[in-house]
DNA sequence: GATTTTCATAATTTATAGATAATTTTTTGT
DNA sequence: ACAAAAAATTATCTATAAATTATGAAAATC
């Protein structure tokens, strides 16, 4: 019996051109070739074209037909869009997380928030930071806004690893604390109201 | 000079098949053989593979690697949370929209207003129903969550042909000639409200 | 003896590779 | 600066490999 999680080509290939993107690796606007990836993974080029296919859904890409696949942009204006729609998201999957959470749910969130007041450099903070979110959201079972709000969760990670990757210094973070006791206590409106403050808070 | 759009064979799949399982001529849970679609369109697998990705990006199909892709299911938990996200969303893009309008965005708005009033048949009314939502959103300029909100209101049009096909009858719509009276107002509090309670109201 | 179970094989289908056509970009010569 | 040719790149097709599902016959159990 193979245990294997079935990944494909494309699935690899979509993850490392992923995080290369997030982490600033592949800039802005610089072109991406499917031979040259494919040459780089040893693989044929169909693979790498799903893989971009699917790194467009998720904005990280944008393509011309006939004229190639390029890294997407990320202005101000962008910044400005994704944090207006987490805003906007964020309270909801938690208004409907809430209710739902499981003993397991709970704990892996405690868990998270360990691991992220832990972290000792940007990268792996906010990984684990990234981990917090997803974890106390996960309960809504609502797949498409969990989906979407994943996706804006690594634009913001892009925005953040881009800006801030020099200057920072480990701190304990006060608000997610608030929100994880709040969830506790089972008071979605004053999670809620945390959660909405956290979000504006962030640059 | 050639001014063709540079449509790709895979869009007109994507098109085409987006279409039929809006319409319900593709059932859910029913699979989508790469092979059977090739054929239909008289043309290899590859870009209907690619066309695939884009419906499971979607949300309109669902893919098991190594298992092939099916039509999405659609069921009461699916409709409450498309719901859920167009009410978190519009009033943003709206909201955002109304100070940006152009005369040329409101002359196309009493466009649709007029074209789905007129409309006769629940095929046609769909169909400017969801131009009119669309047109008074785009002066917002967020391309992410224009493009999250269409594909949520071509989910809610999955429901809406797949549920209401039979009983249906021409009526004019309230709630868009009071949402359009309160944009050219510039009154974005009444015209988000307006915008809410009818979002509500649908079922 | 009939029914189920197991295992191997065949058929279908997906995923990837290699090759070709079409289009865009770059280069070069005037 | 412009036009034509060359190079590079994308989009598609055909072919092949890998994996899954379906089929059927032999063995085992009741």
């Amino acid at each position: 019996m193979k245990i294997e999680p079935n990944i494909t080509i494309s699935d690899r290939i979509q993850q490392a051109l992923t995080d290369q993107i997030i982490r600033g690796q592949l800039k802005p606007d610089e072109p991406l070739r499917q031979n040259h990836i494919a040459e780089a993974f040893n693989t044929s080029h169909v693979p790498v074209r799903e893989a971009l296919l699917r790194l467009q859904a998720r904005g990280l890409a944008v393509s011309i037909p006939r004229r190639g696949v390029r890294v997407a942009l990320f202005d101000p204006d962008d910044i400005f869009e994704i944090k207006a729609m987490r805003f906007a998201l964020e309270p909801v999957a938690l208004q409907h997380a809430i209710p739902k959470m499981t003993p397991d749910n709970l704990h892996k969130a405690k868990l998270a928030l360990r691991a992220c007041d832990d972290a000792d450099d940007l990268v792996s903070w906010e990984r684990t930071n990234r981990q917090f979110h997803k974890v106390i959201l996960v309960a809504c079972a609502m797949p498409r806004l969990l989906s979407t709000i994943d996706n804006l969760q690594i634009l913001s990670a892009r925005h953040l690893l881009g800006t801030w990757r020099s200057t920072w210094e480990a701190r304990t973070d006060r608000d997610h604390t608030a929100i994880l006791n709040a969830i506790i206590r089972k008071d979605s409106d004053a999670a809620v109201a945390v959660l909405k403050k956290h979000l504006q808070r962030l640059a």
